[in-house]
DNA sequence: GTCCTATATATGACTAGTCTTATATTAGCA
DNA sequence: TGCTAATATAAGACTAGTCATATATAGGAC
């Protein structure tokens, strides 16, 4: 359950509403690394909040829907610390992509392009957009210990995204070739 | 549904049992790409079964269960390919090192690199189970369509474990200087 | 003799995540 | 006047996937 400690993680940071954590932190950076959606958010602060993990006072507002502002409570504190530091297992890529490929002997070439690139736009599309978030380059010394580590997490993002972009294109340029 | 189009191209290629399927297939090198369990596999067989994408005859044994050996029908040949050529939304990846990383600003240089360390032994061991898997060399011109095509799926296998490794490498050469 | 493995299919219980809709109020726009 | 968007939380229905267990038979290991 580690969108639980995502959560955690972000409430630690800042104590916020559900809402806020959907349009602040899942809306923004936060879905490149763990998209989640409205449901399932409040549902998880449930869990959380039974589990004695994090609590909530209620801001009564007048004109507006009362908001449950979140914090992580000492227990919840400690089991971030604990999973943060526990080896998790490697994330399972499920890749339609390939699927396709793997099967794809049976169309003629100009499909197979037609997949490639698609999948060459979409790709582009994503590696502009994790490019956009802002973040110091990997080696300024001036930057913060988070800064850091959040420079560090994004460059994989984007490196993976370069990866995907090269390939393609090899492929790409194979099928071109054949046809 | 990716899983039932997955089953159709394996069937397609040959018809076989839940069983065969199982421990022919996704033990072997599907499951790189779409991994699956006993469990879901005899549950998407019977799906595909009722949609009348496959059928199947019962293959009497004396000495041991029966067999239910599937086989593509023609509609289910139709929707295969279909499928082939529909371009998929890109996969979900949601990993936790980099949630993680994006929280471990409050650990030790020490506990960090622990994390970089375990995660790039995984990766380093699922890159040698990748290269294990029997291809030929990306531009051999003697190799089949079929075998050009998983060439090419596995080659973007063995990159991405190759830009993590390459990314982690760094990471702990980063936080190795700190310390 | 008992345990484990292989062969083969099936099902119950569960988790995580998605999609949709409900509720309630205010503000802005056409 | 009516529509839409923003603010907030909640819950129902569903899909995909995981984990465990059941059933039945044969053969080999200890």
């Amino acid at each position: 359950m580690s969108l639980a400690h995502v959560i955690l993680g972000l409430l630690q940071q800042q104590e916020q509403t559900g809402y806020d954590l959907k349009t602040e932190c899942f809306d923004q950076c936060i879905a490149h690394l763990w998209p989640a959606d409205q449901a399932q958010i409040y549902r998880t602060l449930d869990k959380l909040e039974s589990q004695g993990w994090i609590d909530c006072t209620v801001e009564i507002q007048r004109d507006r829907p009362n908001r449950k502002i979140y914090r992580v409570t000492t227990a919840g504190a400690a089991e971030l610390t604990r999973w943060l530091q526990t080896h998790q297992p490697l994330p399972i890529a499920r890749e339609p992509l390939l699927v396709q490929l793997y099967f794809a002997a049976q169309l003629p070439d100009e499909a197979i392009l037609q997949l490639l690139r698609a999948e060459l736009a979409a790709h582009q599309a994503k590696l502009s957009t994790c490019n956009q978030i802002e973040a110091p380059p990997l080696h300024d010394s001036t930057a913060s210990r988070e800064q850091m580590l959040r420079r560090l997490a994004l460059e994989l993002l984007c490196r993976r995204e370069q990866t995907y972009l090269d390939w393609l294109t090899e492929a790409i340029a194979l099928f071109s070739n054949t046809a």
